[in-house]
DNA sequence: CTCCTATATTATCAAATTATTAAGCCTACT
DNA sequence: AGTAGGCTTAATAATTTGATAATATAGGAG
């Protein structure tokens, strides 16, 4: 699984940099903006997973800025968290009406900060339904696999077989290991049956990502 | 879908009253229980779409409830909000990382109190009023598809079908995940049934938003 | 280098799945 | 009661998928 990518937004230099500093610690990928202008701007390009945003901001409000991101298309799957200094109660209604994920009180307590980020992000889901490399996407949820931005829909055996061996990519399973996973141990089919679809994969791909291991079994290779 | 169903635990009855007037109030169909065991004895049989979980209980405490619900597979789509008193930062954390969905601290705001239960519910089930693409809008208010300009008047399984697909463009629907989503998961239709309403949408729509899956299910494509 | 075995390839058939059509039942409305 | 629309099913057609058999090819042991 890629890294999760983080826009953060504030217009405190100190704020931006301590939890900058929090989530790279915990290995996300972070981008950061100063001002709503800005964080439209940069959520476009960098396409990040969740956007965390400062609701008292100069040029554009967080609730404006959520808004509008609310409203691009390829920002549709982003989550949206608030970073508010308000303890009034409207205003948290409003973040969460508007169309936010949760919101974070200031002062910022990082353990929660973190705990809320990955919290956000595991709803998110689907994280763990996609096996990503450069131009290669298996989506298990929409049942695809795009190659080189094509997507090539495989069949209900080809794709099972694709996603098993791509799920470890560079271990070897063995043909019987194969035959238990996408088979089931009930079911018996010869062992041609998997070369067959190891083959119409590897036709449709048109790529070798599958490698053979002769005497042992497959392997994703990419 | 009818009303939203919500299972409120809490040991202090008066709690439960206030939240129970303010759910039913906004048209949500209630249920209660006084402590971990029996909310998940009731959960079973209610199945709420959202479980609001008092942290502090006599025989099992929220966490401990709340993990034993993400293990019940037909409960595997309820959201879970804790009610907490604690402003102590780690039982929140907890709470966030046992697989709850948010959390109200205590005192309750009952204007807060709908808001997240709204929020969380509309995460959920990631149906918002309307769902607009380029040439193409579902309507779950009014109950109506327009396609290019043109307004069709689908009838209420046909609409809840197309509207479910939609949900989640490219997100393959399993044949028995829209049975229990439409259907409900007490009336028992064949899956026969299924294909003739995507027939006829896709009659109605003259255009083919439903793409099969075969041995899988259908999904929506734009 | 040759044989032997494992895998690749191709075509074909059977099985599984979905599409389509038509008909019947039920409900709401007149 | 009559009618129309909506929902489900049954029956049949159309498709797609999966498995096998038969044949070709490749790779390693000796």
């Amino acid at each position: 699984m890629e890294e999760a990518k983080i826009l953060l937004v504030d217009d405190e230099q100190d704020i931006l940099d301590i939890l900058s500093f929090n989530l790279i610690k915990n290995k996300f990928s972070v981008a950061t903006a100063c001002n709503g202008e800005q964080a439209i701007e940069k959520a476009k390009e960098f396409k990040p997973d969740l956007i965390v945003l400062d609701i008292m901001m100069p040029k554009k409000n967080g609730i404006e800025t959520c808004k509008e991101i609310r409203k691009i298309p390829e920002l549709k799957d982003t989550a949206v968290i608030f970073l508010t200094a308000m303890v009034d109660e409207d205003s948290e209604i409003h973040g969460l009406d508007v169309g936010a994920d949760d919101y974070i009180p200031k002062p910022i307590k990082p353990k929660l900060f973190i705990s809320k980020v990955n919290a956000t992000l595991r709803r998110l889901t689907n994280r763990e339904a996609r096996i990503v490399f450069e131009d290669l996407e298996i989506n298990r949820v929409k049942f695809t696999v795009s190659h080189k931005g094509a997507e090539i829909n495989l069949p209900r055996k080809e794709f099972e077989l694709f996603a098993l061996l791509a799920s470890e990519p560079g271990r070897v399973f063995l043909r019987q290991e194969i035959l238990d996973k996408v088979w089931g141990t009930e079911v018996i089919v010869g062992d041609r049956t998997i070369d067959v679809h190891v083959r119409k994969i590897r036709k449709k791909l048109d790529a070798d990502f599958i490698k053979t291991v002769k005497g042992v079994g497959y392997k994703f290779e990419h």
